[in-house]
DNA sequence: AATATTAAAACATCTGATCTTTTAATATTT
DNA sequence: AAATATTAAAAGATCAGATGTTTTAATATT
């Protein structure tokens, strides 16, 4: 018999809404800011217990496409998905596939100079002297562990979101995180930042000169010289939490 | 007053117990298969009702986090979280991003051709006899719409799996799944299909003679008639969730 | 007019009972 | 002895309904 049966499984009750629910939006039965009926009466509606409703909810939730409010005017509305809602996953997803350095600085090294390249064409006065000004924080900050980090995904996150492409800008930004997450313990000294600073001033350098080809090929050191600095002080890959909480993992796949 | 507060949410339950799980996981003290305790002693060990217990094993299990099974041996068991939780999470942002055939085609373009030209250094004869079946298979194919898309896809997942980098794996399948939806309205006759072997067979020549530089060329050139072949037949954006609803979105936003 | 109180809507949580699923252990049949 | 059927137990799934908490609108008071 070469027939190929699909697995049956026997569906909860909240799965089922919840499909149902998010199929509606991806459908455009459901817009943003629309608000589902109250626990109750969607509950009803559906003839089914309100705790069943609920678990439905909480799952919409994680999924980042509900909010639900408290309160008088409360309830549960549709909501866009965010961006942290999408970088978490990627958080949780990299944690148990956990790439090494070489393939964070891979991906980079495949955008990044690409992305600089858009920007030395189109990139604007007003563009140029936020990342001056950033670099020049970035110089003042004295033993700024955190805030360096901070500085340094501003900076790369202004280029990409320059580029105006929602998918890269997603990527990037998502594996930018991931970065200071090992980053943090691996270097912070004050030579990693000079460094940083340094290859940020030639990248700015360049695109003041609207000359992608140089900006390009400074991207590309930047990037390199960066994932050396890190290599220098080997460590284990590390994540941070939104909490803040630590983890190093060590997992030999 | 220059100081300035965080706000305070008042904490669910469950999100304190979803928090503190998550945790537990990032932080190696949870790996993959353990099991949780069943609802009625965790729900009594946290002094929380098995309700709010369950809210947050559905939120983990949304995360893909968690797996629970029902039955005498069943319970809550770590899970490892899988590529399709990440897909989903970024269908449901792209969804409301809504980002435009450009934006596909350009990281597609900053990273496939670097792609091949890593697959014409490393490629074994095995890869390549797989590409090559690929094509016949996809020329065999009468008007094999849905399956066409399917061996298009292979052969992409096929190629960035040589490079064996996780994270850009997940971003060209991830792009890839994006575009499928959309292919599936816009094009598929058999001028389009013809166009997509042609293409395919100059990247796996050039890779066969382990030319990176001609391999580049011949991606980014299939990348870009692919493009124009669907911008031919205007649309809007679609998305085709798992369940295979369609969504036709033409939000101008 | 400003402030305080109250009421109501909606979510949050709890208790405890009753299915349903799944499998291990046991009993029955062949 | 082996195959099959039955039973029991563990654990999740669902339900019903009570009670608490938040938030805001309406009202009353100062």
């Amino acid at each position: 018999m070469g027939f190929k049966f699909e697995i049956v499984k026997a569906n909860r009750i909240s799965q089922n809404i919840v499909e149902q629910i998010r199929s509606a939006i991806l459908e455009g039965e459901l817009k943003i800011g629309d608000q589902l009926p109250s626990e109750k009466d969607f509950s009803k509606h559906f003839g089914v217990s309100k705790s069943s409703l609920r678990e439905a909810y909480r799952v919409l939730e994680a999924y980042g496409l509900l909010e639900i409010r408290q309160g008088m005017t409360g309830g549960a509305f549709i909501k866009e998905v965010d961006l942290s809602t999408v970088k978490d996953s990627l958080v949780n997803y990299f944690f148990f596939q956990n790439p090494g350095l070489r393939e964070y600085t891979q991906i980079r090294t495949f955008l990044e100079p690409q992305v600089v390249r858009i920007c030395a064409e189109i990139i604007t006065d007003k563009d140029i002297e936020y990342l001056e000004n950033n670099i020049l924080a970035m110089e003042e900050e004295p033993e700024g562990e955190t805030f360096m980090s901070d500085l340094d995904s501003a900076f790369h996150k202004k280029l990409v979101d320059i580029t105006d492409n929602k998918i890269i800008s997603l990527v990037v930004e998502s594996v930018q995180k991931a970065l200071i997450n090992i980053k943090r313990i691996v270097h912070t000294d004050q030579d990693f930042l000079k460094m940083v600073c340094n290859g940020h001033r030639k990248i700015v350098s360049a695109l003041k000169a609207h000359d992608p080809e140089q900006a390009s090929h400074a991207m590309i050191d930047h990037i390199n010289e960066v994932e050396k600095g890190m290599m220098a002080s080997k460590g284990g890959t590390m994540i941070i939490t939104e909490k803040g909480l630590l983890k190093k993992n060590r997992t030999s796949q």
